[in-house]
RNA sequence: GGGCGAUUAGCUCAGUUGGUUUAGAGCACUUGGUUUACACCCAAGGGGUCGGGGGUUCGAAUCCCUCAUCGCCCACCA
C-alpha cells in the first residue's frame, strides 16, 4: 500500500478515534492485571474546553496510554462536576433573558429548567476531549448529581452529621450578594483596591467634644453599636463608660475599651459594626452588644438604612459621604489601598454576614491527610514545593461552610419540625426523617406534612471530594469489587488553583471514608498564559479556541506543542508557534516513513558494513534514550521526556540513521536493513504514542511488517535492554568526524558530489564506524601516512589529526583556525594544571577527581603538541 | 504583615547530593544548500563574566549571608 505525501490530520483523528472506541481499548474492567487509575478532574458540565484543560488533560492521556502499553489495566474515568453556583447563575442569566425571575419558580420549576440547561450544554466538553484524543473510558462516564454519587453525598453527611463533625452554626460567614448565597473561605478572593478612608466625627453625649473615627465603609455607620478604644490609650483615658451619637442616625452608643484597637491605625477610634465584620462581631459578643443588621439579601439597605432603605450598598456609600460631609461630620478622606474579599464565580464584593449556616468540622479530619502527604509521603506532590503551601492551609485550616443558598445542587437531608434551634433531624428520606422526628420528639403524631427539609444545598466540592470514591460507588457498597480493584487510584492531575477546593479535601475523605489515600501522585500542571504572560481569559480574549487549534495543527500537533514547555508546576507561555513545532514534528515523522515505505528490498543485496555499524549504534541509542526517558517519566517530567524522544526520533534516527541505511541512488536495499529500519521505526511509534496517538497510530497501521499488536494503542512499550555504550561513544567520534569534513566542505564550497579524500596521520588509530564516516563524508579514499600531506585542511578529533587533500591557495585561514584551536587548548591546560598544582585538590579531592583531571591534562598536552606541529610545518 | 518559589544564551527552560571538558537543550537567529522522505527541510555556525555584592571550600550556576527585581500562597488591621 502506498502511503499518501500528506498526512491528513483531521482523516485520520475521526478514523482512529472510532477505531480506538469500537475495539474498546478504552473500556476497563476489573482482571488479573494491576490496575493503573486516573479520575479526571470533573469538568463544570456546561463548561466548554480550555487550554488549561487541553494541557491537564494531555497529560493524563499520556500517563494512561503509556501505562496501558505497559501492560496495565488503565482506567481513566471522565465525568462532569454539577458545579452549583456557576450552572445556577447561567440559568437565572438565562431565565431573566426570557423575562423570568428565579424569585417567581417553585423549586421544582427551577430545577426543571436547570437539567434541561444541563441536558443541553452538558457532555459539550467531554466530546471536545475527544478531539484532543482523550482516551477515557467512557462508559465509565459519572456525573456528580448521578443518582448514586448524589446518594453518595447523602449518606457522607448524614455519617459526619452522626460522628458529630456537621453542625449548624449562626456564624459570620462569606455572603456573595449577587448569587444569594454563602461562600467557603476558600471561594473568597482578596484583591487589592483603592478605596478611601474617611475620618467621621461622632458627639459625645452631654459633651460639646467630638470623637474622630476612621472607616473605609461609612455606610455601616447605621449599623453601628459601640466605638472602641484602646484601654491604655491615655487620649481617651476621660471618654471611658461614656457615651456618642452616630451621626445621621442619631442614636446613642457606648464608648468601650478594649485591646484589639491598634492606638496607631486611623485616630485610634474604631467604630464597631458587628453584623458586618468578623472582628467587631467578636468584640459584640465580648462587650455584650447590640447587633444591628442593615442589609437585605442583595446587599440593598433594609429599614435600618432610614431613607437609603432599597439602595445599593456602592450607592449609599457615595450618597452618606456627601450627606456626612454637608453636615459636618466629615472630617476628610484620604485615599487607602486595601484587601476586599470578592466572590470567585461572580466577582461580587463579599458582604461578611451573618446567618445560619451548615459547617463540617475540620480539624480532626485533616490530620491523616497532613501526614499523608508530610510525613509519611505516601502522597507525593509533584513539584515537591507544593508540600509547603499544602502544609500551610491543613495546619490552619478552618471550618468548612458547607451550605449554599443555592437550588442546583445536593439538597442538606435536614428536616425541620419546629422552629426551634434545634428542632430538625438528618435522614436520607422524608419517612425516615419522620421516624426520626417522632422518636426524637416522643409526639407520635407529626405528619409527613409537618416536616420541611432545609432549602440548602451542599457546596459542589461537597461532592467532588468523594469523586476518586464514589466513581467505584465506593461509598454505597464499601465492598465491591470495582472499588477494591481501582481504588487507590495512581496518578491525580490538576491545577495547583484548586489544591485546597479540591485536591486536600479529597485526601481527607479517602482517609475518612476508605482509610487509604485516594492517589498516590498529584501532578500540578502550571497555568496556561499568553505569550506576554497574561492568564487567559475571556475579558481579554487572548484565549485561543481550542478546537481551532486541533483543526489547524492536528491534535497530535497541538499536544506536543502543549508539552514541549510544560514542566510540572510551571506556568507555560503559550503561543501558536509551539503547535507548529509540533506539527513540523508531525510532518517529519510522517516524512521518515514514507522514506523507508519507498525503498526497494532486494533479497540479494548484502547489509552494507555501514548500514550494520549504524543500526548497531542505533540500538545502543535508542536503549539509552529509553533509560532516560523512563528515568523522566517517573519524575513526572513529562515535557523532558518529550524532548528526548523528540531528539531522539529528528535526530539520532532521521538525520543519522536513515541518512546510514538510504541505499544509494537508483539501488535497492538488502532485506536485513530494511527490517531492522521498519523495527527501529516501530520503535519509535511506540514511544511517540502517549503524545501523538493519531499520527503514530495511522503509521503504525500503514506498516506491512508489524509487530503481533493489532493496534499500536494496545502494543507492547519497549522493553529496556543491556547496551554497549562504547558504541556511543565511538559513533560520537564518527559524528565528529563527519561535522568536521561537512564544515570543510563549507568552508572551503566543495560540493557534497564531489569526493574527498581523507588522509589520518598515524598508522594503527582505528576509525570508528568508517564506512559511516565515508559514507556521510563522501569520502572515496581513506589512508594513513606518518608525514602530513603539504597541501591539506587539517581538523583534529580527540588526540588525533586528519587532513583533507585540496590545493590551498592561501594558508592564512589554515593558520588561524589552528591557532584559534591552540589558544582555546592552552587555556583549557592553564585552568586543569591550576587545580592540579594545587597541593590542596591533589590532597583533598577524591582520587578519581583527580584522575579525570590528570587525564585531562595528558590529552590537553597531546592536543597542543598536534596543533604546534601543524603550525610548524605551515610555517615552514 | 507572614511564608514559599524564582532570577542561567534573543525566548522558554535543564543543570540531580558542590568536581567528565572554559555551562547545556529546544525554538529563534546567521551563513550555505533545487542530492531521488521532508524548505513543515538539510548542513554548518554565532551567542551566556549563570540577577548584584560578600562569604565557605582545594574547587560554587550548585552551599551560606545580604541586596534587588518578579511571581505565587496565606493573613481580620478599621
Amino acid at each position: 500500500m502506498n502511503i499518501p505525501s500528506k498526512f491528513d490530520s483531521e482523516a485520520s483523528e475521526d478514523k482512529w478515534y472510532s477505531y480506538w472506541i469500537h475495539n474498546d481499548y478504552f473500556h476497563s474492567e476489573p482482571d488479573h492485571r494491576t490496575p493503573y487509575t486516573i479520575v479526571i478532574p470533573p469538568p463544570n458540565v456546561t463548561g466548554i474546553l480550555h487550554m488549561g484543560h487541553m494541557l491537564n488533560n494531555t497529560i493524563q492521556d499520556v500517563l494512561i496510554r503509556r501505562a496501558r502499553m505497559k501492560g496495565l489495566n488503565a482506567c481513566w474515568v471522565p465525568g462532569t462536576d454539577h458545579a452549583s453556583i456557576a450552572t445556577e447563575a447561567k440559568v437565572v442569566q438565562r431565565l431573566k433573558e426570557q423575562g423570568i425571575e428565579k424569585s417567581d419558580l417553585t423549586r421544582e420549576a427551577f430545577l426543571g429548567h436547570a437539567w434541561s440547561w444541563t441536558h443541553e450544554h452538558g457532555g459539550i466538553i467531554l466530546e471536545q476531549l475527544k478531539k484532543l484524543g482523550c482516551s477515557c473510558d467512557w462508559k465509565r462516564t459519572k456525573f456528580t448529581m448521578d443518582p448514586d454519587l448524589s446518594e453518595s453525598v447523602i449518606r457522607v453527611f448524614i455519617s459526619l452529621y452522626e460522628k458529630g463533625k456537621i453542625y449548624r452554626g449562626h456564624r459570620m460567614v462569606n455572603w456573595d450578594p449577587e448569587a444569594q448565597t454563602t461562600l467557603s473561605d476558600e471561594e473568597v478572593i482578596y484583591e487589592e483596591r483603592q478605596g478611601n478612608l474617611y475620618y467621621l466625627q461622632y458627639t459625645v453625649v452631654n459633651s460639646n467634644e467630638k470623637i474622630t473615627i476612621a472607616t473605609t465603609r461609612p455606610e455601616t455607620i447605621l449599623g453601628d453599636t459601640a466605638v472602641a478604644v484602646h484601654p491604655k490609650d491615655e487620649r481617651f483615658n476621660h471618654l471611658h463608660g461614656k457615651k456618642v451619637i452616630v451621626p445621621i442616625v442619631g442614636r446613642e452608643i457606648p464608648i468601650i475599651t478594649d485591646p484589639y484597637v491598634d492606638i496607631e491605625f486611623g485616630t485610634g477610634c474604631l467604630k464597631i459594626t458587628p453584623a458586618h465584620d468578623e472582628n467587631d462581631k467578636a468584640i459584640g459578643e465580648k462587650h455584650g452588644l447590640e447587633i444591628i443588621d442593615i442589609f437585605n439579601a442583595n446587599a440593598t439597605l433594609n429599614s435600618f438604612g432610614l431613607h437609603y432603605e432599597g439602595k445599593d450598598r456602592f450607592v449609599v456609600r457615595k450618597e452618606i459621604t456627601k450627606e456626612l460631609s454637608e453636615k459636618g461630620y466629615l472630617v476628610k478622606k484620604e485615599p487607602h489601598l486595601h484587601k476586599v474579599g470578592t466572590s470567585e464565580r461572580t466577582k461580587a464584593v463579599i458582604e461578611p454576614r451573618l446567618s445560619d449556616q451548615w459547617f463540617l468540622k475540620m480539624k480532626e479530619l485533616a490530620q491523616p491527610a497532613l501526614e499523608a502527604v508530610l510525613d509519611s509521603d505516601e502522597i507525593q506532590l509533584f513539584p515537591k514545593k507544593f508540600n509547603n503551601t499544602y502544609r500551610h492551609w491543613m495546619e490552619n485550616i478552618r471550618d468548612w461552610n458547607i451550605s449554599r443558598q443555592l437550588w442546583w445542587g445536593h439538597q442538606i437531608p435536614a428536616y425541620y419540625y419546629g422552629d426551634g434551634n434545634n428542632d430538625f433531624v438528618v435522614a436520607a428520606s422524608a419517612e425516615e426523617a419522620l421516624q426520626k422526628a417522632i422518636e426524637k420528639t416522643k409526639n407520635a403524631s407529626l405528619q409527613l406534612s409537618d416536616l420541611r427539609q432545609d432549602p440548602d444545598t451542599l457546596d459542589t466540592w461537597f461532592s467532588s471530594w468523594l469523586w476518586p470514591i464514589s466513581v467505584f460507588d465506593g461509598i454505597r457498597f464499601p465492598d465491591n469489587e470495582e472499588i477494591n480493584y481501582y481504588y487507590p487510584t495512581n496518578d491525580l492531575v490538576t491545577g495547583p488553583d484548586i489544591i485546597f477546593f479540591w485536591v486536600a479535601r479529597m485526601i481527607i475523605s479517602g482517609y475518612e471514608f476508605r482509610d487509604e489515600k485516594p492517589f498516590s501522585n498529584v501532578y500540578l500542571t502550571g497555568l496556561v498564559r499568553d505569550k506576554q504572560g497574561r492568564k487567559m481569559s475571556k475579558q481579554l480574549g487572548n484565549s485561543p479556541d481550542a478546537l481551532g487549534l486541533i483543526k489547524e495543527f492536528g491534535a497530535d500537533g497541538v499536544r506536543v506543542g502543549l508539552l514541549l514547555s510544560a514542566a510540572a508546576g510551571n506556568d507555560l507561555l503559550f503561543d501558536e508557534s509551539l503547535c507548529q513545532q509540533g506539527k513540523n514534528f508531525s510532518n517529519k515523522i510522517w516524512n521518515a516513513t514514507r522514506l523507508i515505505q519507498g525503498w526497494e528490498v532486494s533479497e540479494d543485496a548484502h547489509q552494507p558494513l555501514y548500514s550494520k555499524q549504524g543500526l548497531e549504534w542505533y540500538e545502543a541509542k535508542f536503549q539509552s534514550t529509553l533509560v532516560e526517558i523512563e528515568d523522566h517519566f517517573s519524575k513526572y517530567r513529562i515535557s523532558d521526556a518529550l524532548m528526548a524522544i523528540y531528539k531522539l526520533v529528528w535526530d539520532d534516527f532521521c538525520s543519522w540513521l536513515l541518512e546510514i541505511v538510504k541505499p544509494p541512488y537508483g539501488s535497492p536495499i538488502d532485506r536485513i536493513s530494511y527490517q531492522k529500519a521498519v523495527y527501529y521505526l516501530e520503535q519509535n511509534l511506540k514511544l511517540l504514542h502517549p503524545f501523538m496517538p493519531f499520527l503514530t497510530e495511522e503509521i503504525w497501521q500503514f506498516l506491512e511488517q508489524r509487530t503481533p499488536d493489532k493496534a499500536l494503542i494496545v502494543s507492547q512499550w519497549p522493553e529496556m535492554k543491556k547496551f554497549d555504550k562504547t558504541l556511543l561513544k565511538n559513533f560520537e567520534t564518527s559524528v565528529s568526524l563527519v561535522a568536521n569534513i561537512r564544515s570543510i566542505r563549507k568552508e572551503k564550497n566543495v560540493s557534497f558530489k564531489e569526493a574527498l579524500s581523507l588522509v589520518c596521520l598515524g598508522d594503527s588509530y582505528a576509525i570508528p564506524n568508517l564506512e559511516i564516516v565515508q559514507k556521510l563524508g563522501n569520502i572515496d579514499t581513506v589512508t594513513f601516512v606518518n608525514e602530513k600531506p603539504s597541501k591539506a585542511v587539517s581538523f583534529r578529533v580527540d588526540a588525533f589529526e586528519f587532513f583533507i587533500p585540496m590545493t590551498v591557495g592561501d594558508v592564512t585561514e589554515e593558520l588561524e583556525k589552528i591557532q584559534e584551536e591552540l589558544k582555546y587548548a592552552k587555556g583549557f591546560l592553564t585552568s586543569v594544571q591550576k587545580k592540579l598544582s594545587n597541593e590542596r585538590f591533589v590532597s583533598g579531592a577524591p582520587e578519581k577527581v583527580v584522575a579525570v583531571e590528570k587525564q585531562k591534562e595528558a590529552d590537553a598536552l597531546a592536543k597542543i603538541a598536534t596543533l604546534e606541529a601543524s603550525l610548524e610545518s605551515l610555517k615552514s
